[in-house]
RNA sequence: GCCGGUGUGGUGGAAUGGUAGACACAAGGGACUUAAAAUCCCUCGCUGGCAACAGCGUACCGGUUCGAGUCCGGUCACCGGCACCA
């Protein structure tokens, strides 16, 4: 019988479709167990073929975990605010909600072709007003505890999507989305306080099941410092603070620079005698992009305030202070103390400027460069109390000093920022807020949520800066819910990153109206037991839903302090030539494609079987011939398989050690090694024969791989009639640890550590019986000629290795 | 520059400190076939040899060990992230 993938496909996904053996049940007895994928963005070009890998991954770990008996939520959903969709239907002249609609039923034709184990009853769309009522729901809630502020401040600004960039969402000066220039621009925004949490973002990493380089990354971003804020007098009766991590190094301050933004600077106008050239400075600062500033970083530029003066309270010494666009505005306190002589971007100011350099660690030439120590045992010199400490001494010793003067304090300061949270365009959740003249920003009633998206002429963002929303004055304009009085509407959206912070709740109790979700659907689903992504999202999407997660447990709606806990990440599938796949280059692959070809069930077997999972692969097209050629095999042992065998027993061993092996490596997601164990088992089962059993037993662990397949060998074999049920619904094999040996060990024979030969012994061989046997080897023999046996080793079940010198 | 990671046949990739190259792809040879496809069998790291076999081999240099792809120190290359963060 040939193997009609086709057909088979085609039946077994409609069946699934009437049968519904992916549901999930809330509340159910048996233990449960939440996997879940990134839901993805439904591109107008459609599943892309790093699409299914995580999804296959989690699809065969929760195919695993439901033969095992857990009760598993395995969902799916789409992100579907953005801008790609609003660029399309501005080109084409047709509604977004138009054009995610059909996208949405591209991708879910797509996705059911692939046969994953979705509980597609429970898809959400980030889009709808019947979920974007709780995202909007969520921004209330953090508007009213303080979390959600509105802020001028310099953003970043895509000249060509007309909107502000998170600062994420900037890759080296250009918008990661369309690789326009972003430029600085001062706006009005939503903020969200993501840095209250910065903390605990940090601390509760600890207790979680992430891969470890997820947990690096996240903590390099928020980056934590500690140190100590100092406070200047200066000849103008205002103090000046600065943050620094080395305290220690005050002694060495011969300047201080200032942020060409700080508030002081105006304040200060009439004292500089050189206004019009900081004037000038300051001009020149506002139009670069922090990338701009960036890049001139080897060439520092900067202007001394005359008739400035500051006190360095270590020294009693006045030092100058310079303005100088390197100094950022927006970490620390904007102003900064120079230490020449132990970093080397004050070295390089301070040698440009002629200031002068001194010395207060010993070690280093800082004639040549600033000396910055590698480890913290240098000794300090001419600094007061702290000579002859080391640096790792003199630093909590100054710090203490420091709060004992009254010069200032302890300090901890993080680089993450608040996330800017307004875009200036229409296809996302409409912020629900009103500004009326007396009372301010007002929050609209819970009651009117949603607030839904009105109907616009146009979607082209306008060229001052508004959102689209802006010219609806109808709906612009409204009354005021605290007073009465006249009123606008915010109108300004939500990023895209929003919808996406907390879906993995809404899949848990999807259709509820009354609630974000019901706390019985919480307390059993949450939190997610297994999430999988992309490394892209984990300074991003990772960190933000983590986030917002935390707040919904502040408030009460949530009963964990964290929403994941194990987090994944595969890598990425490269074109042909190991290069990203990409429309310019030509190296697309079209899953379709391949399904087409070869079957649902070859396509989800080769992208597992491809490579290490956390890694990038090379898709070859090639090479895909192999394992449909695998599946091929597999289907045709039903033509070989016997009761009647005459050594039934052959295979026991084999199947043992191949149940343990799947079983292990798709907990560990090392499909390709599973999926190689079976191929192994496979190939063993042409090489000696096999039995009804034997098969059954490789249908079972072959089912999460290759579903379709597998249920119709089940039904063809009689398996499904003779226990009523489909592959997918019987326990998962279990293994006998005692069974996985074999009576017989081939084991190598090394002299002097050099494998010289193999010898054949009983599993349960003692030590001595193994030196025996390899000394009566021939090969073994002849070197040990003239030789004399001086000790062995021998390491159970591997190898004996003897240790020979010349006979004397 | 800083933080992570990686480096193994023609290719994708396997190897709790214990027989390097499992499992595949490609290639070459053979069987079956009118033929092709499909399928099946054999070979397949490099060098020498008809062969048995010997020597070499996991980016490079050194170390620890009876034994190192694996651990340690150093170097180089590539990938990812961050980058004037005081």
């Amino acid at each position: 019988m040939k193997y009609d993938f086709t057909a088979i496909e085609k039946k077994w996904q409609d069946r699934w479709e009437a049968l519904k053996p992916y549901a999930a049940e809330t509340g159910s007895d048996k233990p449960k167990f939440y996997g879940l994928i990134e839901f993805p963005y439904p591109s107008g070009q459609g599943l892309h073929v790093g699409h299914p890998r995580p999804f296959t991954a989690l699809d065969i770990v929760t195919r695993k975990k439901r033969m095992q008996g857990y009760n598993v939520l395995f969902p799916i959903g789409f992100d579907a605010f953005g801008l790609p969709t609003e660029n399309y239907a501005i080109k084409n002249h047709v509604h977004p909600a138009a054009v995610t609609e059909k996208n949405i039923a591209n991708f879910t034709s797509q996705l059911k072709m692939l046969g994953y184990g979705f509980d597609w009853d429970r898809c959400v769309d980030t889009t709808d007003p019947k979920y974007y009522k709780w995202t909007q729901w969520i921004f209330l809630q953090m508007f009213k505890k303080g979390l959600a502020y509105k802020t001028t401040m310099p953003v970043n600004w895509c000249t060509s999507c007309k909107c502000v960039l998170a600062n994420e969402e900037v890759v080296n000066g250009v918008c990661e989305r369309c690789g326009s220039e972003v430029i600085r621009k001062e706006k009005s925004q939503w903020m969200l306080a993501i840095t209250k949490y910065a903390q605990r973002l940090i601390d509760d990493l600890d207790d979680l099941d992430y891969i470890e380089r997820v947990k690096i990354q996240q903590k390099n971003w928020i980056g934590r410092s500690t140190g100590a804020e100092l406070r200047f007098d200066t000849n103008t009766g205002d103090k000046v603070s600065v943050y620094t991590t080395r305290p220690d190094t005050l002694f060495g301050v011969t300047y201080v620079v200032i942020s060409p933004e700080h508030p002081l600077l105006e304040k200060w106008q009439g004292r500089i005698k050189n206004w019009d050239e900081i004037a000038a400075y300051k001009e020149a600062a506002s139009h670069k992009s922090d990338f701009e500033r960036g890049e001139l970083n080897k060439d520092k530029t900067g202007v001394r305030l005359e008739g400035i003066e500051v006190m360095n309270p270590a020294t009693g010494k006045a030092v100058p202070m310079f303005v100088s666009d390197y100094v950022l505005m927006g970490y620390g306190t904007g102003i900064v103390m120079g230490v020449p002589g132990h970093d080397q971007r004050d070295w390089e100011f301070a040698t440009k400027f002629g200031l002068p350099i001194i010395e207060v660690v010993s070690g280093g030439d800082i004639t040549k460069e600033a000396f910055v120590a590698k480890d913290d045992s240098a000794i300090m010199v001419n600094s007061g109390f702290m000579n002859g400490m080391t640096v790792r001494e003199a630093i909590p010793a100054m710090k203490k000093y420091v709060v004992d003067q009254g010069w200032g304090k302890e300090q901890v300061n993080y680089k993450l920022r608040d996330w800017v949270f307004s875009r200036q365009r229409y296809w996302g959740e409409p912020i629900p807020l009103v500004n009326c003249e007396k009372c301010g920003w007002v929050a609209l009633p819970e009651s009117e949520l949603p607030l839904v998206l009105p109907q616009v002429d146009s979607y082209e963002p306008t060229d001052d800066g508004e959102s689209p929303l802006s010219k609806m004055t109808d709906w612009v304009n409204t009354s005021c819910p605290c007073c009465g009085g006249p009123a606008k509407r915010e109108t300004d959206t939500m990023p895209q990153w929003a919808g996406s912070s907390w879906y993995f709740l809404r899949y848990m109790d999807p259709h509820n109206d009354d609630e974000l979700v019901s706390k019985e659907a919480e307390e059993y689903w949450g939190p997610v037991d297994w999430y999988n992504g992309g490394m892209e999202h984990t300074t991003l999407h990772l960190l933000y839903s983590r986030f917002w997660h935390k707040f919904l447990y502040d408030i009460g709606v949530v009963h964990t302090k964290e929403p994941y806990a194990k987090r994944t990440s595969h890598g990425m599938i490269l074109g042909e030539g190991g290069e990203k796949m990409s429309k310019s280059r030509g190296n697309v692959v079209n899953p379709n494609d391949i399904v087409d070809q070869y079957g649902a069930d070859t396509m989800r077997l080769h992208i597992m079987f491809i490579g290490d999972f956390e890694k990038a692969v090379t898709w070859s097209n090639e090479a895909v011939k192999g394992s449909k050629r695998f599946l091929d095999r597999c289907w045709n042992l039903m033509d070989i398989a016997r009761d009647d065998i005459a050594v039934s027993a052959v295979n026991e061993a084999v199947i043992h050690k191949t149940i343990k092996k799947v079983t292990e490596d798709i907990d560990s997601l090392k499909m390709n090694t599973a999926i190689a164990a079976l191929m192994t088992l496979v190939n063993e089962f042409y090489a000696k024969g096999l039995t009804k059993g034997d098969l059954e037993q490789l249908m079972l662990l072959l089912s999460p791989f290759a579903p379709h397949m597998v249920e119709e060998m089940w039904e063809l074999t009689g398996f499904a009639a003779k226990y009523g049920k489909m592959a997918m619904q019987m326990s998962w094999p279990e293994f006998d640890e005692a069974k996985t040996v074999d009576s017989h060990k081939e084991m190598a024979v090394q002299v002097n550590g050099k494998l010289r030969s193999t010898v054949v012994v009983p599993a349960d061989a003692d030590d001595g019986a193994v030196v025996a046997a390899a000394c009566a080897d021939e090969k073994i023999k002849r070197q040990m000629e003239g030789m004399q046996l001086v000790k062995t080793i021998v390491v159970k079940n591997k190898l004996v290795n003897l240790i020979l010198k010349p006979a004397k």
